[in-house]
DNA sequence: TTGTAAGCGTTATCAT
DNA sequence: ATGATAACGCTTACAA
């Protein structure tokens, strides 16, 4: 591996100077850096970021968590942060949980011990308050997405669920509809907290009792065959005219065990849920979703992280940033007589 | 930063006896591993990665460069690739080049300067070769996916993209379909050119002239608005009875446009296409596909680089791991009369 | 304008 | 079983 020190030989100068070549700072003779400059290029030389890192004390280098890397809530979201780390000259390191906290755990000790210089994650649940602790102990910048985490101060992107929730239902119950089923992400998530909330708000608004057999709670993702969803379904009764989902891959569940049970969407049973579905919104059946802005999530959220690790001392308050979501009206809700 | 040689001062021990006691080599005695233990458990001591990287000379860190994060084949390849490299205790960086030579030239930048121990790639397209010969320059292992490389010698994954095009073809010409239109990716592209040509030769199999106007090549990704091929459709005559796109995200394009055309599929128009789309594919209509196995080009190509990596020395010829297709067939293929 | 020396946190080597 | 020293590749502080 070609370092500082041959180019140094090669071009008769000594190491400072060619790292002063390097990094444009301190004086160098035109003459000098020219000839500098002409043997970095024939050894085909490349810094040692980790030399680099070393000694600077901090990676350029950011780290991205996210918790379900075939969502495309979070691959969208995953496009605006790199975009945005990009833009501000950081290289981005991904890793993904699979809402598992002990695979989080483990992207925490990797973060600690590549010495990112911050993080932006979507937390697995409230008992992630434990792996930010560690972060907050070794002084990691990071800034939570989609999720806040009881317990734990830190600068965040949100999506306002308990409005979007109350959105859907009202869409749902304008209508027609009253047995309304909710399935939904563990309520260890403060996101499915909110949605719950919101869907039992608005029962209670239209006078309607909640029926806790019409919640079901299980993991936001990744998609898999769900079998508990499919006996849950099959004591249902009075069946639901009507499933709010969690979000896509909640919904992408249902609609699997809806249509191994036979039923049709929107004609036998309607669904809505949260997050639109990327490229595949065109796909039928159109779903009629709360479609969050998840490149702004990303994008957002990095620039948060970046502010805090520029504007290291000045600690300032926390940022918490809130962003509504739409509700795109398609047809999978039929309405009743 | 607390580092080795606080513990070693807290525990009255040399900072090698402390490395000894992390790494678990060389010989500790019970007693003295048992304080040092503590110690680090006191002050919550994590190893600087970068640090052991500079003197070891490997980062225990590979890197996945991907061209899509929005493309489900390419989430399902990363989640493949990423249990791989966990499993075998390396760190995996990924990056995405957006179908974009110039974003996947600094991508190569960040892997060089990073130092990571080995690269698994889809290339962007044969002008790919140029950042493939800095990593070979560098000697830095480097496991092609999905795309070959004219003039690179590598170890590769790649799916049997010419049998597979043929297999959607015959399907296609068994349901009575003469008039197929492709819409493609860049040929400068090896899978692209594999299935053009597996279109081609299956057109001439059955006597049909090839009609340059019906193939429309473009961008596989990621997933935009397509004026272009809006137009292509317009100057369409006679308009095809069925297409054949090259991948998920063309078959999306491909669909947006036709339906902004007022066409449905089948009833209209048929249309197949490479790669299934993950957990949408229980979405409607149901597009008959040629399904790869995305997860194993991800699983299998990791492991390919890490017994590069580990075998360093014995270099073996290049090994060529070719993953057949399945055809899967739906509805969205029209009987013709 | 250029160079020397020390140090970033770790491990390999050689002593003891 | 444990420790001292040098080295990994780079940059900061200081000197010339």
């Amino acid at each position: 591996m070609v370092t500082i020190y041959d180019i140094a030989n090669k071009a008769n100068v000594s190491a400072m100077t060619v790292s002063r070549v390097i990094n444009n700072t301190g004086r160098v003779s035109d003459k000098t850096r020219a000839k500098v400059k002409k043997v970095m290029q024939e050894l085909n030389y490349v810094p040692n970021q980790m030399a680099r890192s070393l000694v600077l004390q901090q990676s350029k280098t950011l780290f991205l968590l996210i918790t379900d890397i075939t969502n495309p809530f979070y691959t969208t979201l995953s496009r605006g942060a790199e975009d945005a780390a990009r833009k501000h000259g950081y290289n981005l390191l991904f890793g993904n949980s699979d809402e598992n906290l002990s695979k989080e755990s483990e992207y925490i000790n990797t973060i600690l011990s590549t010495r990112v210089d911050g993080v932006l994650l979507a937390p697995a649940g409230d008992p992630s308050a434990a792996h930010l602790e560690r972060l907050l102990e070794r002084n990691v910048p990071f800034v939570l997405i989609d999720r806040e985490v009881p317990g734990i101060q830190s600068d965040i992107v949100q999506g306002d669920s308990k409005e979007a929730s109350k959105k859907l239902m009202e869409h749902l119950l304008s209508y027609g509809h009253r047995n309304i089923a909710l399935v939904n992400g563990s309520s260890s998530i403060s996101s499915a907290r909110d949605r719950l909330q919101g869907y039992n708000e608005m029962l209670k608004l239209h006078d309607l009792s909640a029926n806790e057999r019409y919640i079901f709670e299980t993991s936001f993702g990744p998609f898999k065959d769900q079998s508990g969803l499919m006996a849950w379904l099959d004591q249902l009764h009075p069946f639901p005219t009507a499933f709010l989902a969690g979000n896509n891959v909640l919904a992408m569940e249902l609609l699997h065990a809806l249509r191994s049970r036979g039923l049709q969407v929107p004609e036998d049973v309607s669904v809505v849920c949260f997050d639109d579905f990327g490229m595949y919104s065109d796909l039928d059946p159109f779903i009629t979703v709360a479609a969050q802005q998840a490149y702004q999530f990303g994008y957002l959220g990095m620039q948060l992280l970046i502010e805090r690790i520029t504007d290291r001392e000045e600690a300032g308050p926390q940022k918490k940033i809130i962003l509504p979501a739409e509700i795109i009206v398609r047809r999978s809700v039929k309405k009743l007589a």
